[in-house]
DNA sequence: TCCGGGATTGTCT
DNA sequence: GACAATCCCGGAC
């Protein structure tokens, strides 16, 4: 059976801790569903972003404005924005009122290869989903999208097929300017997977 | 209304 | 390694 096929996975899931949640949600496959067809992935970087102490974080000191509402809401939906010409993808964690997320920051391409290249064309399949806004344009993911639930299509989560990960942990990528949340180690990846943005 | 900046990517050197 | 593309958001005025 396809993953894209597959059951959700449930809403208890999604209210961890966010810094688990960020290493559970590698080897789960994000799947998109749209009239073109379905694409699908494996999660091998993440990304963990803890809301009002974290001045990385969108939601630091509980900054909340229309594009950070929905951190603000129930854990387990979609919190999309644009960063540059492109759209970044995370998901919701933390209860209510906490204004945390998880960015999903890269793919490994499961389903859906050629629809994906037809939306983003690559020399080499490395290059496809290995970066948060490369994944998002090859899976047809926007703004449309924004406070979707993971829960249902067409934009939601499975498990993977796959005994868990061996799990690397590093800095952030891309928030030099934030102080001494640069530092914190809440970047996590598969160690030694090929689609790892860097 | 204006202005500065950003959780990026692709291209050129 | 450096930098432009490109555009919405949020704060200031």
């Amino acid at each position: 059976m396809p993953h894209s096929q597959r059951a959700s996975l449930s809403k208890s899931f999604y209210h961890q801790p966010t810094i688990d949640l960020a290493q559970a949600l590698l080897g789960c496959i994000l799947v998109k569903e749209t009239t073109e067809g379905v694409t699908s992935g494996v999660i091998v970087e993440t990304e963990a972003y803890l809301g009002a102490t974290d001045r990385a974080a969108h939601g630091f000191k509980n900054r909340r404005t229309k594009r950070t509402e929905i951190m603000f809401g129930e854990p387990g939906h979609a919190y999309t924005h644009l960063m540059h010409t492109h759209c970044l993808i995370n998901v919701v964690s933390g209860e209510i009122n906490q204004p945390e997320s998880v960015l999903i920051r890269a793919l490994e391409p499961y389903e859906g290869i050629d629809l994906m290249l037809k939306r983003r064309p690559v020399n080499k399949l490395q290059n496809l989903t290995s970066g948060p806004g490369k994944l998002t344009k090859a899976m047809g993911i926007d703004m449309n999208d924004y406070g979707h639930s993971f829960l249902y299509p067409p934009l939601f989560i499975t498990e993977g097929n796959k005994k868990p990960p061996h799990i690397a942990t590093g800095t952030r990528i891309g928030i030099d300017n934030s102080g001494e949340a640069k530092d914190y180690p809440l970047r996590f990846w598969v160690a030694g997977n090929k689609f790892v943005s860097r």
